[in-house]
DNA sequence: AAATTAATATGATAATTATCATGTTTTCAT
DNA sequence: ATGAAAACATGATAATTATCATATTAATTT
């Protein structure tokens, strides 16, 4: 099994701030688990006792709204930490995490990190930095949900897609998601989601091969109204 | 002036955790100042250099949206701090902040305080768990804009405000927000949140005295489709 | 107090989005 | 390889929401 000191992953989260000691301690403890694609990773209202770095792959976060709909509200990709608040508040998730891809994580127990996160300071400051981060984000989807249109903010999704995650040899965008999944992020019907992405299609703003969608003109997106 | 050792208002936030000695030192360095209402706090895009600690009043924060329209996301009462995000990050606010009622606040300078932050791990974990708080209500705010109808959303921001901010001797909400303040806080245009409160009046889920609102039908706007 | 301005209110209509129906294609298990 | 199931696609229609126009009321200034 892979040793925590030697992994480079750590560098793009928050782990980076631990000692080589804590590193080390917490190497010894963890487990390192393969998440097929489309395994829950937890749910909606569970206990997690850890948290999750994700060394490989990329998972959704969800979260049921009361009419029976699932809301995407942020996608967690290799080098992120997965989990990070209920290492803080003692409650249960309030979101769900699902795989899109098949995926490779270490999971760190709490009981294990917690001290660190109150006896470190370098580290406790760099999760602040990390959910300092997260709210701003948040602030802007909900900004974006609020007041523009499904067009907009579909356009804005694929975008976004295209600039985190990006593509494949091919050019086709490398997270694969349902057409329900873009629904599920921008709130709209799945149908409407359909509609939207065909007319980009007609646009020639994407191109589609199979459910396989490849960004064809990112400035054309950008103007989307 | 006051002093921060003595003064109560920090029990409801983060800066219970500090020990008497910091709370001298940042007593010795705060500015009370008092806003009237209407007037902007900060700015979108502007730098501030410090954490306000509410003592009195009510603000709304908000984003302007790319078609000129605002978005409320969050609104900050007494008890609360207020720019909490530009201590650790060092970026310029996302947010406008604007007071909607007559406010006191203190201004603690960030040189002050950030030292604290990365000293005081007491203190970094109570700011943890109100980011890791509000990034839990982001989430719980972005599903409702994303999977509600104007009514609904609208209906649970009468609620919200009522739970949260209390109601007046004659049993009005004691938060006096415009009807394009509502609008802004809900996604919609102003019109259609005229017409849905105006809706709400007629099947007796409110009342109202001039703008003043009163909740008439708590469970009745708990049921709104 | 009168005049001006801003906020609230409501109607008419257009645009957006959801829903239901139905057909097609893709994926997957056997 | 084949049948079943899931995902994708599109039309028809209804519901929701935005926009523009225009009153009405309240607040503010002079």
């Amino acid at each position: 099994m892979g040793k925590c000191e030697q992994c480079i992953i750590k560098q793009f989260n928050s782990l980076k701030a631990l000692t080589k000691e804590e590193l080390v301690r917490i190497s010894g403890c963890k487990t390192t688990r393969t998440i097929k694609k489309g395994e829950v990773i937890f749910e909606e209202g569970e206990t997690i006792n850890g948290v999750y770095c994700v060394k490989d792959g990329i998972c959704k976060l969800s979260k049921l709204s009361e009419n029976g709909k699932d809301q995407i509200v942020k996608m967690v990709v290799k080098g992120d930490l997965l989990g990070q608040r209920s290492l803080i508040s003692n409650e249960s998730s309030n979101l769900q995490a699902v795989a899109l891809n098949d995926m490779e994580v270490c999971f760190i127990p709490k009981s294990e990190i917690i001290a660190d996160l109150q006896k470190n300071p370098k580290f406790s400051f760099e999760v602040l930095k990390e959910m300092a981060h997260d709210l701003k984000e948040a602030d802007d989807f909900i900004v974006n949900m609020a007041q523009k249109s499904v067009k907009q903010r579909l356009a804005e999704t694929l975008i976004y897609i295209y600039n985190s995650f990006g593509v494949n040899p091919d050019n086709t965008l490398s997270v694969l998601l349902s057409r329900e999944d873009f629904a599920n992020i921008v709130g709209t019907a799945t149908e409407s989601a359909i509609r939207v992405l065909s007319q980009f299609k007609k646009e020639g703003l994407i191109s589609t091969v199979g459910k396989q969608i490849r960004i064809e003109d990112l400035e054309g997106l950008k103007r989307v109204e």
